[in-house]
DNA sequence: ATCAGTAATTAACTTCGTCAAGAATTGAAT
DNA sequence: ATTCAATTCTTGACGAAGTTAATTACTGAT
């Protein structure tokens, strides 16, 4: 296969609009495609040729198809999601996370390191274990795997490759992706986690088909990525989602981050655990024992929990009130996930409340998310930078798409 | 002048890109356009020289030039304001505000007419009455104005020229563009009055050059117009930057939104009226009166100021830990500029102490804006309708424009 | 005067997409 | 059965829009 088939990327605007329809809109017909895109449907098949030559697309079964009746019927692309594999790592501080994933971003394997130091070159080194381990699991990951896919928290300069400062890790101006190309031998892409996973809803879970939505991740912290016109909201000094620290207490309780009243302040893991054992009078009580108390109905733990829901939707309603985003979507770890039941009806309550107007009308999804499908994220960055148009550098502010309506005299 | 040389409007990539950005950059030598925008410089001669024919640019004198010393001196473009004028109106509840303009929105005449009522056909008789009036002030305005811009609060469907929703007119699904085309025989674009200001901000004002930035509004209300990847956000509900619905003041005052703490709760004009008056005892206290309280010093009525910009500092540092907008423009109208004083310290400290890091880097720039500003929003926005490049539609989600990063083995 | 350096123009060419015609493939009507 | 209408896909000629490379235009310094 490979060897009569070169790889392939996205060149021409048509070749980027038809590969990733077909990728992320699952199986389309030609003239489907041509519908959507406003190609001509001459242009698809030309487009659609040199991936279907590459063994990147294929058509549908006959079997599959579906027709109303007259006419010849259509004959869908769909992807080939083994002919290209990724590999996506999460860097925590203490800990990877990678997977190897198709072109849908679907992870077919999993492994994890565990990092006694966060120093960058033994962070490197043990992350060139991980992938090769990653990558031998398989001939074919070896052979068809050719990008790499980091996801690290913190202010990440994706188009250079840099960590700018990350402050878990305690990275400051880091050339990861150098480093880590150096170290892999692949093409490597590095960006923000939340932004990643974003990323890979985006294109392959619930962001599909809205040109706008947001994510929002209930953790340790509060965080959240924004695609606002189609594309991630990168933020011009490096921050951007920042949702955990919008500031809905008031003017309590104050939080490291300098502010006051902070959604991470009240919702944040930490804060509800001190609240728990501050209401139940102790001082040494785990992070799970405290859902534990408030699964169990200890009313004092629950409304801990409730405050929490409370600050987390006023939050969601503030982003909302200021992008009307078509979805949010809801996500989130351990233990945020384990406690989700406790926050849930307090979120949806507070957010129905201070959502301005037809905002209130914003679709919430929850969907929790294990740490390889942030893993998968870092895959997904790596696959969307592949094949997504880059678009001609765009100088001057550039305008709506709207064109004036009316008549002229 | 106008026989000899048809209207023109852009229709390339290159075209659009060269016209916009000497009309957005000022005057321009066809290299630097070619160096900023990645076009080759034949190609901006090929597209400047339609405009130049048409009389829209022209070179600049000889003697304005300025050269470094050795080679050709560059003969800069410029835009020729005269060109083509525009009309833009805002359209307030008791009140139409309209200005001419030239290519640059630059007001050159202006016009007033109070409302008696808000009914539709009435307000578009008023309307072509006044766009009638204006134009009559130069022959050349009935000659070379062909496009009108409608400002309007509430939510507007721009595409479609209709006003959705507008509660202080009480319009619902209201034709306006097709109306007002009518009535008046231009062309007519209708967009939210916040978000033509903030159009005439980003082509021709303090967000030229800036690809994200927010512009705030203090006033009755407290509004947010916001620029992101060189785009105005729409908002997928008909909602974005409501900004006054903000929930930074934890679970007091209620607002009429049905939400509670919001900005607007808290620094509206009303609530702040209602404070001066609760603090100084006169139920009657006029909104004038309270700025004077505040003025001479009286120190409940100070603090009750105060409180307001604290409260606005807050919903702009969410705002910035949400976006990271490059700059932050915040303006205004009566009573809000009026009173800015005694917001301005306040708004800058409370942003400070709440940004999120990088984002308190962020710049505030302050800037008046007159009624007759917004009316020349409402111009720019048929501006930049007219000559903006209209993309063409994409229908998959796009990516990011970085590229991936480090070496291939 | 010549020359080096920068700006602008021109002409040949490339690329990417459209258009219009036709081939392919089906269900329904005669 | 055969024709027809409907729809999908393909093909090749064409055209629009941009590039590259060479040329012209203009300047100050040697």
């Amino acid at each position: 296969m490979t060897a009569m088939h070169p790889r392939l990327t996205t060149t021409t605007r048509a070749e980027a609009t038809v590969f990733t329809m077909v990728l992320t809109q699952g199986p389309v017909s030609r003239v489907e495609i041509a519908r959507r895109s406003g190609l001509s449907s001459a242009a698809v098949t030309k487009a659609a040729r040199p991936f279907i030559e590459a063994g990147y697309l294929a058509e549908l079964e006959a079997t599959e198809r579906t027709g109303p009746g007259a006419g010849r019927p259509a004959s869908p692309l769909t992807i080939r999601p083994d002919r290209e594999f990724f590999t996506g790592v999460k860097i925590t501080d203490d800990e990877l996370i990678g997977v190897i994933t198709d072109l849908r971003a679907q992870p077919l394997a999993s492994a994890h390191r565990r990092l006694e130091t966060s120093g960058v070159e033994g962070v490197v080194a043990q992350l060139a274990e991980l992938v090769a381990e990653l990558l031998a699991a398989d001939p074919a990951y070896r052979e068809r795997c050719h990008s790499l896919g980091l996801a690290v928290s913190g202010d990440v300069d994706k188009a250079h490759g840099m960590v700018r400062y990350s402050p878990f890790l305690s990275w400051r101006q880091v050339p990861l992706a150098r480093l880590a190309a150096a170290a892999t031998g692949l093409t490597v892409t590095v960006e923000n986690d939340v932004k990643s996973l974003t990323v890979a809803e985006q294109w392959f879970g619930d962001g599909v088909g809205a040109s706008s939505f947001a994510l929002v991740t209930v953790g340790m912290g509060i965080g959240c990525g924004l695609v606002v016109n189609d594309r991630v909201v990168a933020g011009s000094h490096g921050v951007a989602g920042e949702i955990g620290h919008i500031p809905v207490g008031g003017d309590e309780p104050p939080c490291h981050c300098g502010g006051r009243g902070c959604v991470e302040a009240i919702a944040g893991t930490a804060p509800i655990v001190a609240g728990v054992r501050a209401a139940l009078g102790d001082p040494t009580l785990s992070v799970n024992a405290a859902i534990d108390a408030a699964h169990a109905g200890n009313p004092a733990a629950r409304e801990v929990f409730a405050r929490a829901g409370h600050a987390i939707g006023l939050g969601m309603a503030a982003m909302a009130n200021l992008f009307g985003p078509e979805r949010i979507i809801v996500t989130g770890d351990v233990p945020g996930l384990a406690a989700y039941d406790l926050f849930e009806e307090q979120i949806n309550r507070s957010f129905a409340a201070q959502a301005f107007g037809a905002a209130a009308d914003c679709r919430l999804l929850l969907r929790p998310r294990t740490f390889e499908q942030w893993a998968r994220g870092a895959a997904a960055v790596s696959i969307q930078t592949l094949f997504s148009r880059e678009e001609a550098p765009v100088v001057t502010s550039a305008g709506d798409r709207a064109r004036p309506h009316g008549m002229r005299a």
